[in-house]
DNA sequence: ACTTTATTTCGGTTATTGCCTAAATAACAA
DNA sequence: TTGTTATTTAGGCAATAACCGAAATAAAGT
């Protein structure tokens, strides 16, 4: 769990997670979203895959990107441990 | 935020959130709890009070942290933002 | 086989984190 | 004012994070 508080902890890492949201994206299309180097995008994603918020799939030259919305559940459920507030949906 | 959530990406951070979520308790109760040198604790403290996740209050030579509601429900919102998910209560 | 396009890995730099022990500070009591 | 307790600050060290440009890899088209 501390793998995925670390990677919500970084703004461009939070922005990333906010596009997927919308819709899959290949890396490509998310840099066209920042101004950083590529490189350093992949770190990001390379971080996102690790804590498991993010999971790929190779279409011909491009990788696509998708949110692990199962892992944001579990997040979820971890933070309101701590935070006592309970949900009802 | 992100300091908010990077200080929810430490164990001992959480832990620390989570024993105050019962009641508030002093610097020297909730180093009882952990195995780290109060030095130690001390910074994780600090990171935690630069969040404004947590609140001090001096109490003669002890010292007195308390969970702050208000920033955690601001952190579950902007968690929710990103995960998309709704909420009712 | 060669070229193009998409993305990652490599090598390096700088800043930050997390831990420790020792020393400093704050409040109170004798 | 000396001592005691509670907590933090200071100083130092090893590990990690975040960024970059250059080079490497992967798949596909020509």
């Amino acid at each position: 769990m501390s793998d995925v508080f670390e990677a919500l902890a970084h703004p461009i890492r939070r922005e990333i997670l906010t596009l997927l949201r919308k819709r899959a994206m290949s890396a490509g299309e998310l840099a066209e979203h920042f101004t950083i180097a590529k490189p350093s995008l992949s770190g990001h994603f390379t971080v996102l895959k690790n804590a498991d918020l993010v999971t790929t799939e190779r279409k011909g030259t491009t990788i696509i990107y998708r949110l692990n919305m199962s892992v944001m559940e579990e997040a979820l459920a971890a933070f309101l441990a701590i935070a006592g507030t309970k949900r009802r949906d």
